[in-house]
DNA sequence: ATAATAAATGTATTTATTACGCTTATTATA
DNA sequence: TATAATAAGCGTAATAAATACATTTATTAT
């Protein structure tokens, strides 16, 4: 109980990870980092820092976030803690692992080499340190469940995309395919998306419309809570 | 970034906060605890505990949980982390808020009241020390979202229930009437409920028929992944 | 024997999901 | 300049799930 406020507490080292999901090439990607330095030198684990006295833990993510990609506003949300005592060999240390959806591009590509951070296809990772694998296992997860009730693949994709993208995004995140004429129906019928006059004309002949998201309708239909799943499970 | 391991990095403390839910003459309830010693005497929170250097948050969280209760199988899950620096006026503490579901019965209802414990009705809660209030709104967010995919309350009732009485877990944790034919239809749909042949006479002249819960089936079927909805969003 | 009460049941209607095949716009090339 | 090739885009029928709604039943108290 808390009767003894900290006399009798010992601190401990607190740390974040981030678990960073990009989509590229139609791929869905994880980006990773290779240590330069000891202790564990060459190996490759999540991104990640310890949480400084003078921020949040969101602050922390967000400043990993920050320093690898160049970007703000990037979605980021806690995924869970990671608290056993052997965790980490080093010392008693937990840490509150975050996932986060960027949108990738050349920039941003670039920054994330400069720092030794590669993106790797999920399906194709590297062995990770301490309970890094853990984490994207439970990242992984999170991301379906998330992506089953709400578009939130949407923030995975650029600016301007096409319907079939966001299909395949999705057919990524379930590794599973999906009938084109219900998908489209599903997304068209949640009124998040308007469509433009431009077409993409990389993967067709014909070309397919681009879409914006309509962020306002998004947000509005968020906070009123709505369910959108693309199959019963 | 991860780099200077150790030496650069301040340690922090690190709580557990459980928010305890139960289920008691028809009504959602909450433990909280009334401080008897210096800070903040007299002011109510919820139980917690530090983080001790041998034991991870969920030990943390159970160990709470035990001495209050007398209970070592209890539901707990994560909720999420509180982190913000100015959180605790004291130090800097980060929390980690874990919410439980608890079976009331008249044993665990006094070893409560002896560690100064009160239950009360999730509507008619006193204001909490810190930032509780706010972990008291997130679990309440929680309990409904896992109500709504998991039949979770099965957790919050004793062994033995009648449907009238889980449908009125279910009214009291969504704010909600349900149709109480339809109800009954969903329920035992999902084939994890067994009838007896005993009957609970205490509501009616009639009484009801008392079900227990199909743990194997429940398990089975929770691990396959379900999803059980009330209503739609 | 009757009144009172909550428990239990069934069906029709609406809504959502799934399954499935044909047409269209465009480019490349014959 | 006509034709073939290709992914994009559309519509409808069948099935399954959710919702709305009214009556009967078992029991106790009077």
């Amino acid at each position: 109980m808390e009767e003894n406020r900290y006399e009798e507490a010992e601190k401990i080292f607190v740390a974040v990870d981030c678990i960073i999901f990009g989509f590229d090439d139609g791929v869905l990607k994880l980006l990773v980092f290779n240590r330069r330095v000891e202790p564990l030198k060459g190996s490759w684990s999540l991104i990640g820092s310890f949480v400084a006295p003078n921020e949040s833990a969101q602050e922390a993510g967000k400043r990993v976030l920050y320093e690898i990609t160049g970007l703000h506003d990037i979605f980021m949300e806690e995924l869970k803690t990671y608290t056993n005592v052997e965790r980490d060999p080093g010392a008693r240390c937990i840490s509150i692992g975050q996932y986060a959806l960027i949108r990738l591009d050349n920039q941003n590509k670039k920054l994330a080499a400069a720092y030794g951070a590669n993106w790797y296809e999920v399906s194709k990772l590297p062995n990770l340190v301490l309970d890094h694998n853990q984490m994207v296992v439970d990242a992984l997860q999170r991301l379906r469940n998330m992506a089953q009730f709400y578009p939130i693949g949407l923030e995975l994709l650029p600016e301007k995309f096409t319907i079939p993208q966001l299909q395949s995004l999705y057919e990524e995140i379930f590794q599973k395919k999906f009938d084109s004429r219900n998908f489209r129906k599903k997304l068209l019928s949640l009124n998040i998306l308007i469509q433009l006059k431009e077409k993409d004309k990389s993967t067709s002949k014909k070309g397919a419309f681009l879409y914006e998201f309509d962020y306002s309708k998004y947000r509005k239909l968020k906070n009123k809570g709505f369910s959108f799943s693309l199959f019963k499970i």
